[in-house]
RNA sequence: GCGCCUCUAGCUCAACGGCAGAGCAACGGACUCUUAAUCCGCAGGUUGGGGGUUCGAAUCCCCCGGGGCGCACCA
């Protein structure tokens, strides 16, 4: 029904119609959308394209291919600061960027240009700046590129007096409020392309990201560790237990999924000679979502021939408080209004001495399934009968424990049950030596010294594939094979000791960013699509 | 997937059972140093969609959709 609608008022809104705008709408998407119309933006401007055509000289068609910048404008800012009020420089700048404020005073106008270095005053005066009509009919948001002498005004702003500019790009829409900018949230993730202009924090969070993968690298390449890159489609989900996004190729016409870890990868580069090994880059999980969590996501894995779990706690607690002072230039944070010193050396506890702390429960993976299964379910979390008492413990630990712990601290000594590809403990035969930094209640990461036996290895696997058809769905009822037959092939032709460690990237830019949730952090996070089901196509 | 909250003009928000409004931007105009400029004027709405209750619904109820938060799963 409602596009039906939409369509009768696409069809007469050309005469007729008092509400001309959600006529064009209709015409212009060729249908209504439901519910999603207001965050979809709205159709452009029609007044400012109006306006733009009957002005002359100002459309599209005479943009320019190419603008010579010669100054961001920050350093316009840097390089005459000197000046004093009403003293013009004689240097000449050319500078480009968007148009984020106009006044306009009869004969002069003044502009803030905003570039992504920061922003400038332009100056216009009727009798120096060419086309200076046109430039007072600019709309807030336009791009131009601007050039004329850099001179500090009567009233004290540093400023382009602009002789000659150029528009680079009309702004159709508009940018939402010039004050309060955009804080709709979803409007803010679905076009950040706004919301970067609005709001600041936006993109210095952003831009902090890029700083921290970039230090990663080079902090990793001084220890002389050698960057790869591993696959994304596998032909066996592994590394992780964790329900993959599953995909098709044609040519081999052949399920493939989307990697939920390249640790098997990784440490078959280790067999094959790489003694310190990293990647960077994207892992797929088709599981729920939250302020913690986005199906796609970026992870540093590396891998350590020669070194123990106990090494990479000394690699970790370096190499995040090295980030740290890097990107915020300091390791003693405050962490959503709580102070969060990363300094090193991080506290280490075993996983049974912080719950006996934060529960007062003296409990270890020898305690009777029974009495672990009372104390989860005490927690409110549902217990499954075919759980064994570490996958209990370890389920205890995070309902009742992990979230407590502000840190950071490292978690050392899991369970064998809940850690297939980690190595016995030196000291028990039930725990394996891992170990998962934790950070304002919740996990940073992962690491363990690695199993390197491959019968033991094969052993696991089965375990997990035994439970995989019995019914248990960690890796999703979809996945036909639970097995990594390459993997274990490669061990068998010999896997040094090993140290590897998952290092989640946009778990730690949330917390050098000071984020909440995990959208802050990423530039599209993953949304439900625009315009949902219902809406019958040609509308 | 479940629970709670939320959706009003391009943006930010009022009105909370009784005439849908303001600021910003946009559009027309005034102004020779502005700083969120100021001033005059004009326009902009199926109040997310549908149904119901009512003399009367943005407001109350139900269904649907989008979003947020919490829980569950996970890192």
């Amino acid at each position: 029904m409602p596009p039906v609608q939409g369509r009768a008022r696409g069809a007469d809104h050309d005469r007729g119609d008092r509400r001309p705008g959600r006529a064009h709408l209709a015409a212009h998407r060729g249908g209504r959308p439901r519910g999603a119309v207001a965050h979809a933006g709205g159709p452009p401007d029609r007044l400012r394209a109006q306006r733009r055509q009957r002005g002359g000289g100002g459309t599209l068609s005479d943009v320019p291919y190419r603008y010579e910048v010669t100054h961001p404008a920050a350093e316009v800012a840097a390089g005459w600061g000197h000046l004093i009020d009403g003293e013009e420089s004689g240097d000449t700048v050319s500078v480009a960027g968007r148009v984020m404020l106009l006044r306009k005073g009869g004969k002069v106008a003044f502009g803030q240009l905003r570039d992504s270095s920061g922003s400038i005053q332009l100056f216009a005066d009727e009798s120096t700046t060419v086309r200076f009509a046109e430039f007072v009919r600019l709309n807030l948001g336009d791009w131009i590129g601007a050039s004329g002498e850099v001179v500090r005004t009567k009233r004290g702003e540093l400023s382009v007096k602009v002789k000659e500019w150029r528009l680079l790009a009309e702004a159709r829409r508009s940018f939402g409020d010039k004050r309060r900018g955009i804080t709709d949230v979803e409007t803010r993730y679905r076009q950040r392309e706004v919301d970067l202009w609005a709001n600041e924090s936006t993109r210095r969070k952003l831009v902090a990201r890029g700083d921290i993968v970039r230090r990663t690298r080079e902090r990793l390449w001084a220890q002389g560790f050698v960057e790869v890159e591993t696959p994304i489609l596998h032909p066996v989900p592994g590394g992780a237990e964790a329900r993959p996004f599953i995909t098709h190729h044609n040519a081999f016409d052949t399920d493939m999924y989307l990697r939920i870890a390249p640790e098997l990868y990784l440490k078959r580069l280790v067999v094959g000679g790489f003694e310190k090994v990293f990647e960077i880059g994207r892992l797929f999980r088709n599981e729920g979502i939250s302020p913690r969590h986005n199906p796609e996501f970026t992870t540093l894995e590396l891998y350590w021939a020669y070194a123990d779990y106990t090494d990479l706690m000394v690699l970790t607690e370096d190499l995040v408080a090295g980030i740290a002072l890097d990107v915020v230039g300091t390791t003693v944070l405050e962490y959503q209004g709580r102070p969060l010193d990363l300094t090193p050396p991080w506290r280490r506890a075993t996983m049974v001495e912080l719950i006996g702390e934060a529960t007062g429960n003296n409990v270890n993976v020898r305690t009777p399934r029974d009495e672990l299964a009372q104390l989860l379910a005490s927690t409110g979390a549902t217990v499954d009968p075919a759980w064994g008492p570490g996958k209990l413990l370890a389920e205890y630990y995070e309902k009742s424990t992990e979230t407590e712990l502000w840190g950071p601290v490292f978690v050392c000594d899991f369970p064998q049950e809940v850690s297939p590809l980690a190595r016995r403990h030196r000291d028990g035969p039930d725990l394996v030596e891992r170990f998962e930094p934790v950070v304002a209640g919740r996990e940073l990461g992962n690491a363990f010294s690695e199993l390197i036996d491959p019968d033991e290895q094969r052993a696991r696997f089965n375990e997990q594939a035994a439970r995989h058809a019995a019914g248990d769905d960690e890796f999703g009822a979809e996945v036909t094979e639970v097995v990594d037959e390459e993997y274990l092939r490669a061990l068998e032709y010999g896997l040094p000791p090993t140290a590897g460690l998952g290092l989640g990237i946009d778990r730690l830019a949330m917390l050098l960013t000071d984020s909440a949730n995990i959208r802050e952090v990423i530039a599209f996070p993953t949304l439900r699509p625009e315009r949902p089901g219902g809406e019958p196509p040609g509308g």
